[in-house]
DNA sequence: CATAAAAAATACTAAGTAGTATTATTTACA
DNA sequence: TGTAAATAATACTACTTAGTATTTTTTATG
């Protein structure tokens, strides 16, 4: 990687972990720049704006870690149900970066930001779109492998899966433990084992 | 009303408005003043700070919206599933004073704050427990009642549902649009279903 | 009505904000 | 190696922020 893409690089990381813990609004670029050796002339160097810089951190760094962590593994497989509630354990439970404290980074970003800026918004819809269109697919492999009952919706279902996972991220932050995410995630199973 | 009450109540709903739609960080004591009839003076009289005034809207107007909007209608239901249905149809289509694009008043503070301030976090774990005990008491009673079967677990299902509510919220913010409301009150009217 | 306390108005401060202008350094490559 | 372009450093600006200090007005009550 040349330097200056390095430099950029690190803008865009330190930027998404305070954004992730802040909030956006409440992330400075003078906080960016002092937790980095990057200065302001080289932040404005790269990014015209914090909007800018904004709008690459949702597109280079967190729909790359929503396509890696939330749809992978579930992009071809045989076993949807449980590989669906395999990809929602492994986001709550295993996955390294995420802290309950914290949420989801995609989450806290659209909640916060998709009704205030259009362009951020955009990128949102893909993202979200992107996800569902995973699980939707997934769910349709399920009923064509006759694993999923006929009758079962899989836009609906994905809708309601996807749903639950917000609101979880949610619960989390505000209980702090871990503990409701496992009392979901059995649940979860539950509902799952409704659709077979 | 006192007048003095009154000024503190305009402070406080003019801040709820505010933080719903833009955030709590977002939201400044100079743009509550200058879109108010209320001074700089006038509000540090009534609120020591701004993490004060934060408090004293989740406690008093959030918590009061809440417990109104979201608790009191399934309190003694006799038809637990019928009625936790309509609830969320009330609540995402009918409630007059949510807006799909700001999504829940509730949702977006707890997300936005639970993490960054302690005391912010005491009453949100409040509300979200109260909720919670809500549901899962009417769970209870539908089971006590010979509507929902034996096996279901009252705790689960309650973080299921409200876990549900919440994630769906932030489609809506996303999707600017109710349709992902509907779609996902379809399921859920299957999943509660899939509970008798 | 007098007056003390409650409530509100005004003007200010120090720190933080995004962004700019200018200068300096590093890099690529002729 | 020389030099233009790319990249980065520094110092600044205009504005916004939460909060304070001080004064003024309003209200309650003897």
């Amino acid at each position: 990687m040349k330097k200056a893409e390095a430099t950029r690089r690190t803008i865009l990381e330190k930027a998404f972990d305070l954004i992730y813990m802040q909030g956006y609004q409440a992330t400075s670029i003078d906080e960016i720049i002092a937790t980095t050796k990057v200065t302001k002339g080289a932040f404005f160097y790269h990014f015209k704006n914090k909007e800018e810089m904004g709008l690459a951190v949702i597109k280079e760094i967190m729909y790359e870690g929503m396509y890696k962590n939330m749809t992978q593994s579930i992009a071809d497989s045989k076993n949807p149900l449980k590989d669906i509630y395999n990809l929602f354990k492994e986001l709550l439970l295993l996955n390294p970066y995420m802290q309950v404290k914290y949420g989801c980074p995609a989450n806290n970003f659209m909640q916060e930001m998709a009704p205030l800026n259009d362009a951020f918004n955009i990128a949102f819809i893909n993202m979200v779109t992107e996800w569902h269109n995973m699980i939707e697919q997934c769910i349709k492999r399920g009923k064509a492998l006759g694993q999923i009952r006929k009758d079962v919706n899989p836009k609906q279902v994905a809708y309601f899966v996807m749903s639950g996972y917000g609101g979880i991220r949610i619960l989390g932050k505000v209980y702090n433990s871990t503990d409701c995410y496992v009392t979901y995630l059995k649940e979860l199973k539950s509902y799952l084992n409704s659709l077979q």
